[in-house]
DNA sequence: GCCGCTGTTTAAGCGTGTCTAAAAATCAAC
DNA sequence: GTTGATTTTTAGACACGCTTAAACAGCGGC
């Protein structure tokens, strides 16, 4: 005896297709309207055929609304995989540099892998063991038990900003081990206060003031760098 | 122009392939000679077909010596590689507990996940985090880094015992839910003196001291319960 | 030494997740 | 609107890890 309606317990989902939802969830923040076959495979670093096999599969199972040549979105039940699987490869990484001393360049790769395990109670104890952390260590904010993501920093890339904007950097787009090397060495920390002195329209390049000095930054790098803006 | 001799890089193992070493490794300790295919399948939960299959698997990639209808052991690689398993394990296991509260009867079944997280440097952390524990919640010891597994207390089963030994409690051989929930209601805890007053032939059972009370204790239970005899 | 039971292996098939190569659809340009 | 470049999908293949069903090996009883 089945319930005919309501929530229909859903087989678990496989490490790939979760990848497939986080991969879909993160594209869709950063464009609009559906997400590409060749955008997919680019991000998962696969092919376009792949793609496609895994967007139709999702789409018979109801995770993404699906359009043959037209691209994927997310359904609201693949929205909230997707969420839950950020959730936990946001907690992890936060373990992994708190509790493990990972620097913040080592720690995505660890999470990709233990974000798959889904035992929600194992979830919430790391989320109470870490003091319930309201953001990673890029700055990006860690969605709640039930899905739930705010964030009240609004933050926006630095290329948007113009000049005489001040703000701070609170979070990183881009997670991979280059970006943040180049942060680091640039002496480039989350929290710092950043000022636009004056914009390169060339290139794109931009003249920000950071404390005592001034440095000068790819669009590359702008695009990258999220700030709250403080006025 | 490949080393000719010497460590020649290894594939990583799947997790399935891991799971059936570690399996060869704790039905070795338990048996001696070959493992039985049927002991293997049982053991996986899983079919003798499957258990055949993953044998040859195995045996091709140098990590067992299998004969077929004789059973197979672990070559010396696969004991290494099965070694670093049950210490990631152990070490995740003690991590559940310790860290994230969990009762020892919950910690098994999730450390099984964490464990395939083949990352050198993660476990060393880990390690490190927890203190470098040299036991793991169940009482068994967990390897060091260099695969190197010593034991001093020399564990040996209850059921080995004979009327007057005195001991302690050290180790359990079987982590199920069902068994440790039982040592729970029983109040039967790691590290307790036991002394063994009297043992009952006809079915195997046992009448020992714990502290003030005797209790009865079942073959079933002997057998899964390590003591550390003190003379 | 043959018989039959138990244990084991092989054979064939299925789902997942990937690939390459080829076919098809879309879209922008003219 | 037809054309051509680009994107996307299909088709066929493969490794993994599992299944069932059927063939086969080993070994004790007689």
């Amino acid at each position: 005896m089945e319930p005919a309606s309501a929530a229909i317990a859903q087989k678990p989902l496989t490490a790939s297709e979760e990848n497939y939802l986080k991969c879909l969830y993160v594209l869709e923040q950063s464009q609009n309207g559906p997400v590409h076959t060749n955008d997919v495979a680019a991000y998962m670093h696969t092919k376009a055929s792949s793609a496609t096999d895994m967007m139709q599969r999702l789409s018979k199972k109801g995770y993404v609304h699906y359009r043959a040549y037209h691209g994927a979105t997310l359904s609201e039940q693949g929205n909230e995989a997707a969420v839950q699987v950020v959730r936990r490869h946001r907690l992890w990484e936060t373990f992994l540099h708190r509790k493990l001393r990972f620097r913040w360049d080592e720690i995505h790769a660890l999470a990709d892998q233990l974000e798959h395990i889904a035992s929600p109670v194992l979830t919430d104890r790391l989320d109470a063991f870490l003091d319930h952390p309201k953001y990673d260590p890029h700055g990006e904010p860690i969605p709640s038990a039930t899905g739930a993501v705010n964030d009240p920093r609004n933050p926006v890339p630095l290329s948007t900003l113009q000049a005489g904007n001040i703000g701070r950097i609170v979070a990183v787009s881009d997670h991979s081990q280059d970006f943040l090397k180049y942060l680091e060495t640039t002496n480039l920390i989350l929290g710092s206060r950043i000022e636009v002195n004056r914009l390169q329209a060339f290139d794109g390049s931009m003249h920000v003031q950071l404390a005592v000095r001034e440095v000068v930054l790819s669009e590359k790098v702008t695009e990258r760098l999220l700030i709250e803006v403080l006025h």
